[in-house]
DNA sequence: CGATAAATTGAGTTTTGTCAATAAAGGTGG
DNA sequence: CCACCTTTATTGACAAAACTCAATTTATCG
C-alpha cells in the first residue's frame, strides 16, 4: 500500500507508525541530519543549503518498512529522494507483467530522478528493509529559471538509459534489433523524415557493440527478418514492411 | 583528431575548414535555427531563453565531419550538445583497450550530460556522418544557484547506468556477478562499513532481474565462488575473502 | 584498379536458460 | 514453542541461443 507524504505537513512531517516493529519509534530528533548514516557529503543536504540557505530537509525525513512503496510508477512526481539508511530498489513493471529491475539503491543515494520535469514517475520504488529516506520537493527546482525543459531533458535521458537496461537485460538478439530499429524509425517518424525507409549510420560492428551482441548475429538476424518479410536490407540501407511485426518482437518499451 | 571549439569565440564561432569534401562550405547564415532539423521542438532553444532570454545558442553551430570526434573522455567538460542534423555515438574505451558502445544519438537529441558537473567527460563522442551540432556552454547552468552539486549529482545517475549498460552488454555471469558484489561492496566502504562481510537486502530472484540472468545462474556462479575461494557465501550473507580476485573479473567500471 | 574494411555465411562449441526436484529458511497459527 | 506452510534458494539434466573461428563476398577509398 503506498503511502504518501502530508501534503499539508510543511513544517512537519507525520512519520507513520510502525506497528509490528520491536524497536523504539524514531522520534523527530532521531531523523535529524545527525543520526544520517552519510556524513559529510550528503547531496540532500548541499541541494537544500543551495535553494534555501536552510535545512529545511531535515523535516522531510521518514522511516519506510520492508515492502513498503516510496512511490510508484505514474504517481505524482513531487520529489526526489536520498536514502539516509537502508536500501530499496527500482523496477517497471511490462506490459506482459513481468518486473524489470532498474537498480539497487544504498545509504546515499539519490533515486525518483525519471519524473523530473514530467508529471508523474515512470518506475516504482519499494524498500527492500527498514529504510530512511530524506525527500527533496521538486517544487523548488522546477520553478527556477533553469526551468522545466532543462529538468525533463535530464529525466528523458534517464528513461532511455532505463530502456536500454531494459533491452539488454530482458531481450534476446531479436529483440535487441527489433527494438533498436523501431527506435531509429520512430526517432526519423518525429523528425519528418521517412520512417519506413532509412539508411543507417553506424556498422555492424557498432550496432553490435551497443546492442550487446556479436557482429555475426546483427547479420544472421537482420537476414531472419528478411527471410520473413519483415523487412529489407541492403547493406546499410534499411526498408521496413511489418512495422507492427517488428513492434511486437521488439517487445516493451518504458515511455512516459 | 580531435577539434576544440575556439575558447575565444563567444560571438562567433570558427567553422573549421572542412577539406576534401565536395559540398559548399556552409556559411553562418546557413548554420542558423531556420534550417534546424528539429523544429519547434528544440531543447537547446527552450534552455537557451530561459537562461538568456536570448538567441545567442544559434552562433554556437558547427559541422562535424564523419569520424571527427565533438569530445573524447577526459576532455574539459564544458558544455552539452544538440544534434540539428546527423548523428554521432558515444562510447567509452574500457582497460583491455576495446570500445563500448553507449549510444547512438541522431537530430533533436541531447548528449555530453555526463560531463555536467564535473571537470571532464567520461565517454567520448564522435561523428557518424556530416553532423550539425549545437554547443551549449555549461558556465551558465553550473554558476547558478541550482549548483554544481546537482548537476554532478545527474551525471553520477547517468554514469552509474552506463555502467549498467557495460555490465549487461559485454560481460558474462561471472563479470556480472563480480561487478555487482564489488560495487555493493564499495558502497558499504565508503560508508563505513564492512566492507569484506555484509548481508544482501534483495532476494536472488532480484539480483538475477536486474543482471539479466536466470535465478539458477546467480546460485551456480555464487556457489562456483565460494568453490574457488574467493567469497563465502550463506543465504544473503556474503564474505569476501578474495576482492583483487573479485575486481579482476568484474573487469572494467566507467568512473570519474 | 588494387588494397583495405565491412558484411555475410557456415560449422562447431560454449554459455546460459529451462524444467524439475529438493532443501532450507521464515512466518503463521495453534 | 512447535508444526506446518510458503517463500526462497540450491542442484542436476537437458535444450536452445549466441559466440567463436574460418572462409568468402561485397563495398569503399586512395
Amino acid at each position: 500500500m503506498v503511502m504518501p507524504l502530508q501534503k499539508t505537513a510543511t513544517d512537519k512531517v507525520v512519520i507513520p507508525v510502525t506497528s509490528g516493529v520491536g524497536y523504539a519509534q524514531p522520534s523527530l530528533e532521531v531523523l535529524s541530519c545527525y543520526s544520517c548514516d552519510i556524513k559529510g557529503d550528503c547531496l540532500a543536504e548541499q541541494m537544500t543549503i543551495a535553494q534555501d540557505h536552510s535545512y529545511q530537509l531535515i523535516k522531510n525525513r521518514r522511516v519506510v518498512l520492508r515492502g513498503e512503496h516510496i512511490f510508484r510508477a505514474s504517481d505524482d512526481a513531487e520529489a526526489i529522494y536520498v536514502i539516509s539508511s537502508g536500501s530499496v530498489k527500482s523496477y517497471v513493471i511490462m506490459e506482459d507483467g513481468e518486473e524489470q529491475v532498474l537498480s539497487f539503491y544504498l545509504a546515499g543515494d539519490v533515486f525518483g530522478l525519471d519524473g523530473m520535469g514530467a508529471d508523474n514517475y515512470v518506475s516504482s520504488t519499494v524498500a527492500l528493509e527498514a529504510t530512511t529516506i530524506c525527500k527533496i520537493p521538486l517544487l523548488n527546482l522546477s520553478e527556477r529559471e533553469l526551468g522545466r525543459g532543462f529538468l525533463s531533458l535530464i529525466s528523458g535521458c534517464l528513461i532511455r538509459d532505463h530502456n536500454l537496461l531494459l533491452m539488454l537485460a530482458r531481450k534476446d538478439a531479436d529483440g535487441r534489433m527489433a527494438s533498436f530499429l523501431v527506435n531509429i524509425s520512430r526517432h526519423f517518424d518525429k523528425l519528418g523524415h521517412s520512417s519506413d525507409v532509412f539508411e543507417l549510420t553506424m556498422t555492424r560492428q557498432d550496432i553490435a557493440n551497443y546492442l550487446g551482441l556479436a557482429i555475426e548475429t546483427v547479420s544472421r538476424t537482420l537476414r531472419r527478418f528478411q527471410d520473413s518479410g519483415i523487412l529489407e536490407v541492403t547493406r546499410r540501407r534499411i526498408q521496413i514492411y511489418d512495422f507492427e511485426c517488428l513492434l511486437s518482437i521488439a517487445g516493451t518499451q518504458v515511455t512516459r
